[in-house]
RNA sequence: GUUGGGGUGACCGAGCGGUAAGGUGCACGCCUGCUAAGCGUGUUGGCGAAAGCCUUGAUGGGUUCAACCCCCAUCCCCAACGCCA
């Protein structure tokens, strides 16, 4: 776990009124002033502690060196042991500083971008543009949940008395469609110029911290715990494709001429979901466990906008093809993750619910995570930088599913799979 | 899991108690009529305007005035054997 704290000295106003924006309630009163003190403090101990040290090296060099014959060997020897005991003392209160001020700089949020319309909640986000033509039916559309129950194609009861809510078991057809929506969004995206890539499902708890907030361990992450006779460590399974991919780079320094790297990872996702309670409680719309693709980019600052942009298009473009009715809104600072600049949602229409859900979001985390986990690359002036990564859905699993059950059924409950899907399932209709 | 061998900068690669060779790449500067050439400087991180100081050899401890080097623990990689979808 990497930390920087020059940074908020740095951007001690945008700070500020980003955490105001977002409306968040600090841990202590005025964090940033705090951690720009402690700071000054860290400062000046480490100074005290290099000038120690060198008197150490000093007097180890005289021994080096034969020519110079040392007097009072023993002497010098006491008082260098004196001297590292005085280094212990003050590194523990480094140590003790640097704790309160880590425990703070982790609490930060990210700064936002000026355009991020300003809102306590998803009320405030603002529609920047819609595709498709909602269409009328002369029939009732029937929920994925009565339609794939009578279909047989989903079973969500069996699945909660063997694991509990919010999990599934998905039959029949409706499997060759996951797969082909897995396999058309990763194949779709790589076109692009992205790298898939398969992560482990599970992360050590000590990279997790580096990527997540403590607070999301308790109410998102499930533990695997380790054998303790063996001493195996516990870890943690992944809340998102995002993380493992990301952590893989952390305390790497990239070649510049590597950027921007562009990834689409698969994998499923676990997620407690501890403050969703009564939300969406019933089928495959909210889950503990699911599949997702998603697009992960590491690239220079001044890359992030066009590459934000890119990532979106990338999305559009499916829904466009799966002829979804979606629309793009700009997520209001009360709304948007605490890592995020700037963060778009695609959200699908959903005919059942006569409403527009969130399929999918794309987040501008410019240096944010990077700071924490200490990923840079080298500018060409030869200093070091901090990377800016990005991260978009690529295509939500099981909420896609039910949006195709939801456009392509007819009176019957027959689902006719769309058109750019045939190739990968074999077959029209489900 | 067992035994053995290893983990050194963006990358490759030496040294094996006295304070990190060399090469590739990259950056900056120079040189060359042209040229896939050549020369110089820099390239772990921190503080500092700079000089400089500190730091860094998988990770964490220990021994020592001094540790990449010796000792202990942990993680990871490779080979062989075992186990296994």
């Amino acid at each position: 776990m990497h930390y920087d704290l020059n940074y908020v000295n740095e951007n001690k106003e945008e700070l500020v009124s980003s955490i105001k924006r977002r409306f968040l309630i600090p841990p202590i009163k005025n964090p940033v002033d705090k951690i720009i003190e402690l700071n000054e403090t860290i400062k000046k101990l480490r100074k005290d502690v290099d000038e120690m040290r060198h008197q150490r090296n000093v007097v180890s060099m005289k021994f080096s060196k034969q020519k110079e014959k040392v007097e009072s060997k023993e002497m010098e020897r006491m008082k260098i042991r004196k001297l590292m005991d005085d280094i212990k003392n003050r590194e523990n209160e480094i140590a003790l500083k640097e704790e309160a001020a880590k425990k703070l700089f982790l609490w930060l949020p990210n700064v936002i971008s000026k355009e991020t319309p300003d809102g306590k909640d998803d009320t405030y986000n603002v529609e920047i543009r819609k595709f498709g033509k909602i269409a009328k039916r002369n029939f009732e559309i029937k929920n994925h949940i009565d339609l794939g129950e009578r279909r047989d194609l989903i079973d969500v009861e069996s699945a909660a008395r063997v694991v509990g809510s919010r999990f599934f078991y998905l039959k029949g057809r409706l499997v060759q469609l996951a797969l082909a929506l897995e396999m058309y969004s990763i194949s779709k995206i790589a076109e692009k110029g992205y790298t898939p890539v398969i992560p482990p499902f599970m992360l050590k708890k000590e990279v997790y911290g580096g990527i997540a907030h403590m607070a999301t361990f308790e109410d998102a992450l499930y533990k695997v715990t380790g054998l303790e006779d063996t001493g195996e460590e516990d870890r943690f399974l992944i809340s998102t494709t995002e993380h493992p991919i990301i952590a893989r780079y952390a305390d790497t320094n990239i070649s510049e001429k590597d950027l921007p790297i562009k990834l689409v990872g698969v994998s499923p996702a676990f997620r407690k979901e501890a403050g969703a309670h009564g939300k969406d409680t019933k089928g495959i719309f909210r889950l503990h466990q699911f599949d997702q693709t998603e697009q992960i980019v590491f690239c220079k600052p001044e890359d992030s906008r066009k590459l934000h942009e890119e990532m979106l298009s990338n999305v559009e473009e499916m829904w466009k093809e799966l002829d979804v009715p979606y629309r793009v809104v700009d997520c209001s600072t009360g709304d948007m993750g605490i890592r995020d600049v700037h963060q778009y949602d695609i959200e699908a229409y959903l005919y059942s619910q006569e409403k527009y859900r969130e399929v999918g979001s794309f987040d501008d985390t410019s240096d944010w995570i990077a700071r924490r986990l200490n990923i840079r690359y080298a500018n060409n002036q030869g200093n070091k930088k901090y990377v800016n990564t990005l991260d978009g859905t690529g295509l939500p699993i099981q909420r896609t599913i039910i949006a195709i059950m939801d456009t392509y059924q007819d009176k019957d409950g027959v689902i006719k799979v769309p058109e750019v899907l045939v190739k990968y399932t074999g077959f029209k209709e489900i």
